[in-house]
DNA sequence: ATAATTTCCTACTAAATTACTCAGGAATTA
DNA sequence: TAATTCCTGAGTAATTTAGTAGGAAATTAT
């Protein structure tokens, strides 16, 4: 069983999305910068991310990523098999050249025991370690630590539309 | 998330050795004729799980491997990180360089994560499957088909041992 | 004692996958 | 118009997977 850096990055990006969810969209460059992991490389990802409709993309300045549903109905399962290519069953399936029902049998056993796993990491909400307690203020901690300054941005906006009103 | 041939080969041979447990050794080459896996990776892959306590081999003429443990007390995770690497966690624990909290926060996400899909796995024992209502019953028919009388061989052994004693 | 059968061990290799880099185009905002 | 962002596709080095090859060591049957 691996849990390749494939989808820990996929997870671990959607995470950040989740904890700056209130403070508009979240750019490519500042998670690769948080992160270590290369632009070019994010933004194939999240070609499927977006793909699997969990994303939505934003252009032009100010643009990035957010998330296209509330972080409470996405789970890990969705965005592991939208990064990674799914779980794949026995060659049985692929091939169809059963033996006499011997290759039907540890087919339907990986079949039954891939439904299990899914199962079990559908019932990971993105939320459920977003939310944690003690998270967010770490989360924002660490952005200032990296001239991350997301939700001074989002604050900066505010006031200038205010100031436009008002002129 | 993938499970690799290596795991599924494990696990499918794992399972050989659970529905053949009371009629001796099984032969890697019976397996290998059944289940098309090449002779010297299923030994590669047998090798690994010998030293990982889960099978015990038996050289010379009638030899073959058997679980070294009842295949109630063994189970799917066991096998699989016995025959693949370990799930590995990010790279934070590897590299240690931490920046400002930001790495270990992600760090342990993987770590309940991994552990919990562990748990998981572990939950699930080999018996579980093998003795499964039917599959008895498929296996010896299945045997038949690719010429494997591995319970023939054993019924003849215990009648030389009686001709034997008769003498 | 010899031959056959099996595990056991090590080193090599082709194909696939992973984790990138590079070079640009398209949309949006200042 | 310039800057910023997403978006796309093509190429590439490193790693992993899945398998070959060749043999040594232990055991049993003849």
């Amino acid at each position: 069983m691996r849990l390749s850096t494939k989808g820990r990055y996929g997870v671990t990006a959607m995470m950040d999305l989740a904890i700056h969810d209130n403070a508009g969209p979240v750019t490519l460059a500042d998670i690769s910068q948080c992160q270590g992991i290369s632009l070019s490389y994010l933004e194939q990802l999240f070609s499927k991310l977006r793909k699997a409709g969990l994303v939505e993309g934003v252009r032009g300045p100010g643009g990035g990523y957010r998330l296209s549903r509330p972080s409470s109905e996405i789970n890990i399962a969705e965005i592991i098999s939208a990064v990674d290519e799914k779980v794949d069953v026995t060659r049985c399936s692929k091939e169809g050249n059963c033996q006499g029902g011997e290759r039907c049998l540890t087919h339907d056993l990986w079949m039954e025991l891939s439904n299990r796993l899914y199962e079990f990491l559908s019932g990971i909400s993105l939320d459920q370690f977003a939310n944690r307690p003690g998270i967010h203020e770490l989360a924002i901690q660490r952005d200032k630590i990296n001239g991350r300054f997301i939700l001074a941005r989002r604050q900066a906006e505010v006031l200038q539309q205010q100031a436009r009103s008002i002129t």
